[in-house]
DNA sequence: CTGTTAGCGCGTTCAT
DNA sequence: ATGAACGCGCTAACAG
């Protein structure tokens, strides 16, 4: 069914038909009824790679990841893919994720997928300080908003979570609780989200008067093994702290893990804390304090943010805080120092 | 750069060229040379739109996942996407994966991705016993490999896991520790996979003579607090069950929560058994008895199988049945009503 | 071996 | 308000 047999079939031409369809507004009231009638009686749908030849657009937007080896960032990333799919579908847009393996031909695979035209626009997550992917989006001018800031880059459209202001909430909690030890186990320092996380968690030390360097910082990769690892260490420090803090959940359960071995209790010896509210950290033993950012409406507002930069809004003016949820379960107690 | 300014600058006609870049037999060695020395020294590469409009191939596939509220398949999911990509990647073909949202529209969601022609072949994971979309890509003639085999659909290429095997192997497992009251925590029955899992199960109490009767089954959600509130009603039965065998870690965990709410240990007063072998299974207390199923690998095949499909093979003959392994850990202990 | 021609199916000026 | 004609950039059938 092309747009020529729909023509034929009405004795129009093929340009009335298209115009009538694409609502120009200079073809007359009855043709265009008549033809969107048969339109839909035929079942006509524009033969989409013809379409897109004609258009330039696809119809489609990609959310990017960044794929590597196993890490705990997912259990939230159907939530946001959901959020995001929500908004576009009423739109009529397909939402689709690419991941693009980090490391050294990370740039020149973005380059190839960003070549292929696959998209109209893009969703960029995980961050990092300096990103050369978002560089790299301004330069080929592809619209794009960015899950998370970036520190160096030219000013583009993103939403973001209130890492600071998150972690200097949780910070100040503890040391209410009456912690004056506490080790912050974060992601690596290129990551936005670790910078920024850092950030709130040393002013909240500042605040209260507590020596930064009494209270370890500890950057490592987003896993469990991780968190144990590092929580090993930790143990072992002299004196050691009385409360951690991780950047993730899963890093916090993997601290769990030598935290029992030891043979100290949870929420009593030592006070944990995660972020991101997981199902896992919710059933774990105790229940895992944490800080909840809505990732479904975060996905929303990045899609909203998307259509604007899409439709020709200027990205620099496209900037969205979110405010995260304190959430104090058992695993954050008082200190036993006091 | 078109390929019409290309042939230009070389004094050749376009077809020529099109011909010498896209490597038919019919074009001389020297002229194939120059063509495509020509061609990487400007840069040239072919308009993707005009290039899909001529061909029919987007060079790109789909990975469709059924989008709903959160549950755990999710964590495993990224090493399934790495091992589809690694393999497609080779091809130069990309990987993008679709979230159709379960419900009424799902078939006419699903539908319109496939008219939207954004790709040249499918895999579809979370295979159910009987499945519509399925039947909807062979009625379309898309190429495509599920991923988990259906039961009443007409054959088609499959990669699954054994899914029968494995749950027997587990069962035994149990019923050698002494065990028989064995509860089984599935997922819902239009699932193709707890229909396999549970026939395992059900093989296994056969072979030792147990009676099905004594072995309760239960449907339920992919979640934490599903398998929470599933595990509290097998708490009150009169007798208890002694062992607890789930469709997956996530819901062994919520069990987990519930067990210990009513002063049990896991491991000694209950034996408990997931599937998926995720890291927060790993790092839970007792460390959660589970089964691996190699899901990179998985991804592989899936991604190969699907190749062969689009290369014209049989779809039929393409079936692959991995087989998982058990990894016993302390939640899974001897039964103490011996 | 190479060039000429046609067509893929649209959207969009430019006449009328 | 409508139709004719052209262009998007490429691949493929045909001719020589």
């Amino acid at each position: 069914m092309s747009i020529q047999a729909l023509a034929d079939s009405l004795g129009l031409s093929t340009s009335t038909v298209s115009r009538a369809l694409n609502g120009y507004a200079d073809v007359s009231a009855k043709t265009r009824a008549r033809v969107e009638a048969a339109a839909s009686a035929m079942n006509y749908q524009p033969h989409p790679m013809a379409h897109r030849l004609a258009t330039g657009k696809t119809g489609a937007i990609a959310l990017l990841t960044s794929m590597r080896g196993g890490n705990y960032l997912e259990a939230s990333f159907t939530a946001l893919v959901s959020g995001v799919a929500e908004v576009l579908r009423a739109q009529k847009l397909f939402t689709m994720s690419v991941g693009i393996p980090t490391g050294d031909d990370e740039i020149s695979e973005l380059e190839r997928f960003l070549s292929a035209r696959l998209v109209d626009g893009i969703i960029l997550t995980r961050t990092r300080t300096h990103d050369p992917r978002v560089a790299l989006l301004q330069a080929r001018g592809m619209p794009f908003v960015t899950y998370g800031r970036t520190m160096d880059n030219a000013p583009h459209a993103w939403v973001d979570t209130d890492n600071v202001g998150a972690f200097e909430q949780a910070t100040s909690q503890l040391i209410a609780l009456g912690h004056r030890r506490i080790a912050l186990i974060n992601g690596m320092p290129n990551m936005a989200f670790a910078v920024l996380r850092q950030q709130g968690f040393e002013q909240a030390l500042h605040k209260a008067g507590i020596a930064l360097d009494t209270c370890p910082v500890h950057y490592t990769e987003l896993n469990g093994a991780s968190g144990a690892h590092v929580m090993e260490r930790l143990l072992s420090a002299v004196p050691r702290p009385s409360a951690v803090l991780c950047a993730i959940d899963g890093l916090a359960l993997g601290a769990y893990q030598s935290i029992k071995k030891a043979g100290l209790l949870v929420g009593s010896d030592i006070s944990v804390m995660g972020y991101g509210n997981t199902e896992a950290g919710e059933f774990a033993d105790p229940p895992l304090a944490s800080m909840d950012h809505a990732i479904a409406e975060n996905g929303r507002h990045l899609a909203q943010t998307l259509l604007q930069v899409m439709g020709g809004a200027d990205p620099a003016s496209l900037n969205l805080l979110e405010k995260p949820k304190l959430l104090m379960r058992a695993s954050a107690g008082k200190s036993i120092s006091n």
